[in-house]
Order: structure tokens, then sequence, then C-alpha cells
DNA sequence: ATGAAAGCGCTAACAA
DNA sequence: TTGTTAGCGCTTTCAT
């Protein structure tokens, strides 16, 4: 390579990392031997002296990705995926549910395998992001962590108000008992999902307040609008915080023999494939997960270029997509 | 660490790698000195001289992603990343659709910077798994390539099995007008699965031959439903090549008037969410996707410990999983 | 069974 | 601006 375009293996490296003290002169004649040659670079002798890995790992916290669906996590990765792209970042995957898998990537990060660590699903007060962030990583999580970590920037969408959007729109539509079938309260998407049904109802005048938990499963989300019914069986209008609840809440009105969105307006969230392709189709809000997934990137990027900055958190605008059932 | 358990550093690495040409004593001081230090040997270094990396590629061909639908990716992704984890391999992900993506792959394969690369979601007769082979690194496909290519293992669900079985099953349930619903015939799956439905049907009398063509979504299964009811009102089964075509066809049932399953019998393909929460909930043929993974990590590992190995195509069964629309 | 030493391909500090 | 050189941490002969 050296040989080839007539300078030393020094030229060669300053042109390959784009140093700007190479004379025009070498930088084309190491240029066109790269062509030529088609050379590149062995990342393993670079990495063994720079001690930069150019790899982020995506660790998934397997336990809980059944509550977002697995769509969530295609989406989510072609995201990360294509704004890396534009990196010389690679992208490394891997499940860790378990401590000891936990402890693996610790001791990747300690050991500087990988240059930062992006996490999702996590479980509610884990302590690797705390663990990882003590280690000196890059770190960056998506959804809100419950237990406020305060210095492990995070990318979420808006929940609380694509919660609030969807029943300010119920209530425009002229529904006046509306309930909302909720997400589990332990996690911070459920509280939030919550909060924004409550605020969007705060101060208005004849808004009943009916609220039904769920786990954000089909089952719960029929169980809970069963219940509905009974405690009001007036209701007409339900704000359920997944699309899969929404999608239960449907079965119950039909078992109950209420129309949607005739007397029951029904509206749900994550605007899945299940709200396209269910009968009514479900008006639903909409978070841009793939956006959500480059975001991820970009903080894990600014922290890997910039060590010291301090990131605040990313919260993407949601969508209220209307369809059939509301 | 060579200090701390009084061996040379050639030990050291002996006791690591599990040679066997190494004292017990030294074993016991070499591994209570990393038990001390918490000494993981670093990659690069490792990398640079064995000129393996421990890595293998998982290449998504974005364009047909969709097909598959989003949850196929996620299972798929786990069950590889299972299965690789009882291995050093590390997974690294990468899209890559355009041809310069693929001009990438073929770099990192022939500077050994990946040991293997899986290839999911690919175009008809993508050239890229030949050129790979050609490179000389081990590949595994998922799904039946298009044109045969012979050389490079597969894995796919044993979708004419698959599709034999539901037509059977509408057969068996006394159906006569039995239809079907293809997905495109450009693409192994979708021609395996109208065989089946074919080879089901073959030599039976009575049974009616009625295809019409999808693309397997949910559009064009509402269509080729209404299309299907047109040439015969009397078709009282449907054996769709997809779920979102069966959730289509439902649709155009039910806009029809005809009662699933009473009227007309919906059978789906993939088993997907959409199967489990639409009303009538679908019965579907089930495909292993996370076994899936895990066989394609299999024959990843196969080739990389036995670089001479041919491997035949890994065929998973299906499963029919019956619920309430036949 | 073990130590010594060479060298994997690269970057970065230094010298020129 | 460029060449020279010293390692990065490991594995792997080759001696012993």
């Amino acid at each position: 390579m050296a040989v080839e375009a007539g300078v030393s293996r020094g030229t060669v490296s300053r042109v390959v990392n784009g140093s700007l003290e190479v004379s025009p002169r070498a930088l084309k004649a190491v240029q066109e031997a790269i062509q030529k040659l088609g050379y590149v670079p062995n990342h393993a002798a670079r990495s063994l002296v720079t001690r930069r890995s150019d790899t982020v790992l995506l660790v998934v916290s397997e336990s809980e990705a059944r509550v977002f669906g697995e769509p969530f996590f295609g989406s989510l990765v072609r995201g990360l995926s294509q704004e890396l792209s534009t990196t010389p970042l690679q992208l490394q995957l891997m499940m860790a549910s378990t401590a000891r898998q936990h402890d693996r990537v610790e001791q990747l990060v300690r050991n500087g395998h990988v240059d930062g660590v992006a996490l999702i699903s996590l479980h509610g007060d884990d302590p690797l992001p705390r663990n990882l962030v003590a280690a000196g990583a890059p770190v960056a999580l998506n959804g809100r962590p419950i237990s406020d970590i305060g210095t492990v920037p995070y990318v979420d969408a808006d929940n609380l108000s694509g919660a609030k959007a969807a029943t300010e729109y119920l209530y425009q539509q002229g529904r006046r008992r509306i309930a909302t079938i909720t997400g589990p309260q332990d996690m911070a998407v459920g509280i939030d999902r919550l909060s924004g049904y409550r605020s969007a109802l705060r101060g208005r005048r004849g808004g009943a307040r009916l609220v039904a938990q769920g786990d954000f499963g089909q089952a719960s989300g029929e169980a809970a609008m069963r219940e509905l019914l009974e405690k009001d069986p007036q209701v007409d209008a339900v704000f359920a915080a997944s699309d899969l609840m929404a999608a239960g809440a449907l079965r119950a009105l039909r078992a109950a023999g209420r129309r949607v969105p005739d007397d029951v307006a029904v509206i749900g969230f994550d605007d899945s494939d299940i709200a396209r392709n269910i009968d009514p189709m479900l008006t639903s809000v909409a978070q841009p997960v793939q956006q959500m997934g480059r975001e991820l990137a970009k903080l894990l990027i600014a922290q890997i270029r910039e060590p010291e900055t301090r990131l605040s958190p990313v919260i993407l605008p949601t969508e209220l997509v209307t369809r059939e059932s509301a």
C-alpha cells in the first residue's frame, strides 16, 4: 500500500484519517493506490492502538420487549442503524435480561470493547445504566427511566401529549363519558399516558373519570372494557393506552352489542399494524419509532465525540391518526 | 496479569484459550489472577493476530422487510442472538439495500472484519450471497432463494406443508369451495404457499380451484376477497397466504354480509399479532421464527468451525393454530 | 510445561 | 509536510 503510493505508512494513515497536513500530491497518490488496491484499514489494528472500538452496543433487556410489541424493535433498530451509517460506528446487538448478562455488558464497556451503549426496554429501576455511566461510558436510554436517573439522557415519545390529544379529540367529538384503559403504572409509559388523559379532562365539566387498569395486552383490554361497561353503561368513549388493549375493548364492545364508533368511540395508542388491520380500523396515537432510533444514535454519537457533554432528554411528538373507530 | 499469576504472558494466553498443555499449578494461579483482576482479553489485539473477528454480520436487505412484517425481524434476531450467546461470536447488524451498501458488506468480508454473514429479506435474485460465498465467507440465508444458488445453505419454514395443512383442514371441516389468496409469485414464500394449497386439493373431488393474487398486504387481501366472492358467490372457505391478507378478507366478507366462520371459513399465515387480536380471531399457520433465527446461527457457526462443510437447507415445521375464524 | 520473542497492521509522537 | 519508530495486547512458534 505505502509502496504503491510511494509514500510512508505514516502518510497513508494520515490520508485515511483525513489529516489536513498532507500535500495534495501525496493525497492524490494515496487515494489512487487505495482505489487500485481496494484497501480497507484493518479494524482490529486500528482499534488496538486508538483504544476506540468504533462500535456501539444495543442492549435489549428482553423482559419488557413484549410490552412494546415486536414491531417496535424493528423500527427502532432501523432508525439507529440509519443514523449510525453516517459514521464509522458499527452496531452490535445483545440481549441481556439476567444479571450475569448485565455484568458482561459492563465488562465490555470497562474494557473498551464498545464506545457507547443504547439500552431499550429496561426494567423499572435497573441499575445497569447507572453502572455504565459510572464506568464512564456514553449511554442512552429508550423510554424515560422511572426512577429519575438524572444523568442519563434518553429518548421518548411525548406520551403525555399524545394521550391528551386523543382524549381532547374525543371530547371535541361531543363525547362526555370518556373512559380510559391504562397500562401498567410502574412504567413511565403507562403513567404518562394516564396523566395525559387526566390532564385533558381537568376542568372540563361533565366529563366522567372512568379508569380501568390494563397491562397493555389484548386480554386485559377486553376485561377492562367489560368492567367499564358495568361501572357506567353510558360510557360513550374510551382511550386505551395501547392498540392491543383497544382491540380487546373492541371485542368487549361488540359482545355487549355496542357499535363503534356510533355508540362508543375508541382510540388506541402506538398506531401499530393492528390498528390498520382491525375492523373497524383504529384511530390511534402514532409515535415516531424510527425517529426515536435515530435520536438514540445521535445521543450516543454526541457523547462519543464530546465525552463531557451533558445531554437533555429528547421527547418526540406523537400524532393522532384518525380512522374509523373514533 | 502475567506478573500477578507469576507466569509468562504466553502461559496466560494458553490458559485463556484452554490449551491442554498447562500444569494444574499454573492453571490455578492464572485463573485466580483472572478472577482477582477481572481480566478480559483485548478483543482487538486477539483479532489482530488470529485474523478472526469473532463477529457475525446480520445483513437486512431492507426492501422486503415489510413483506414479512416487522415482528418477524425481532423474533429472528432474538433467536440468532440466543444461539450466538453460547459462542464467543458477537452479532453485528447492518441494513443494506443499495448496491453501494452491498459492496461494503463484501469488503468487510474480504478484509476479515466478520467471520460470517447471515442475510435476511433478500431481493429475488440478489447476487450478494454468491459474491460472499465466492469471497470465501460462511454465509447463511433466511428464506429459500428463488434462483437456486445451490451452494448457499438457508433456513426456511415449511411453507408448502403449512399451506397444505391449512387447506386440508378446511376440506375436512366439510368446506368444498375453498379459495386461496396468494402472495407475490416471484418469491419462494409466495410460490410455496400456493403450491401447498394446490397439493391439498389435488385429486379431491368437488374442490373448486379459486385463486386470487395478493401481495401479502391487507388491502390486496380485501380486493382479492371481493374478486373471489364475485367469481364464486358460493365460496365457503379461503386460505390467505398471510394474516394481513386474511384480515383484509375478513373486512370484505363482513362488507358482503357473510359471517365468519359460519358462511365462510378463513385461515391466515404467520400467526402474527393480528391473528390473535382481530375479531374473529384468526386460525393461522404458525412458523417458528425464533427457531429459524437459531438455525441460521447454527448454520453460520458450523461453517466457521469447519470451513469446508457443505450444509443442507434447514426446513422447519409449521403448525396450524386454530382459533375462531375456521 | 513454560518462557522468550517475534510480529499481527495500525497510529501517533518525534525528528527531520 | 513527511519519514521513522515505538508500541497497542495478544497469540504462537521456537527453544528450553
